[in-house]
DNA sequence: ATAATATTAGTAATGATTACTATTATTGTT
DNA sequence: AACAATAATAGTAATCATTACTAATATTAT
């Protein structure tokens, strides 16, 4: 299918490269709603799918039942806390030939793999410490 | 919560225990109807949620919208299918100092890490092949 | 300008999961 | 064994992210 382009489509791309929160599709469309009164939810999702099929993005399942996408595409790993749900980069990080050390051990085809750390964020641990009184 | 034993929560961790498939909620529930036939969807759903929370199963949330649950807690990875979406054991294959290693490179708290490889189980291997005619 | 068609807004539908509630089952105690 | 306390269930309704549908609009090529 040939694309057309559209104005809601180029500024959901926008805003989600002009943000490192890994935002869910309703997000985007607060942040753009303002700008754009007349947008629809259905279109911000329909174009973040054809974003992230294109390749154009990234979709992060982190597995809260809500999917979040990024827009840096460069090969990096995700820190995903548990007590906000933040979503960070963890930068300069790579495994070595992980996706080869694990082919050699099975007989599915391996053709990538998703790897994401949690834990708590700075700001989550502080109010960890707040409330053990 | 103290709890008390139910016929229920033991079939259900019994046939998860009794699989390698790492099935969803629904599969469990048909698993168990005919030998149960007013087992609710509800139960099941119920008694797996309970049963992660206490480390006794694993929720696997694959990434697909479903979530699939594991009765093997010993540390291993898991390859899922993007053809027919099975997941599989991934044997004998560890990461060494994983979450160490990513520890040393932000303020982030880690508890821990998801890992899973995708790609193509044996079957859909074949089937991928006799369609390129 | 026109025709062809991709895209949208608005709304309805889907589907996995959770919440609610009256009834039933389990457990500890006389 | 009966009883009281309460956890668990079945059945149903509600939730919520996401997708599907459709008439109207926007984009592109001719």
């Amino acid at each position: 299918m040939n694309h057309k382009k559209s104005k809601q489509r180029e500024r959901i791309l926008e805003v989600l490269r002009g943000t490192k929160s890994h935002p869910s599709a309703d997000w985007v469309y607060q942040k753009l709603k303002p700008e754009m009164p007349n947008l629809s939810l259905g279109t911000v999702y329909r174009n973040l799918s054809l974003l992230s099929e294109q390749g154009t993005i990234l979709r992060l399942p982190v597995g809260d039942g809500i999917d979040r996408f990024d827009g840096d595409i460069t090969p990096h790993y995700h820190l995903v806390c548990q007590g906000c749900g933040a979503v960070e980069d963890l930068e300069k990080f790579t495994v070595e030939d992980i996706d080869d050390r694990a082919q050699k051990m099975t007989e599915f085809k391996i053709s990538g793999h998703h790897l994401d750390f949690f834990g708590y964020c700075k700001s989550c641990q502080t109010k960890l410490i707040n409330q053990k009184e």
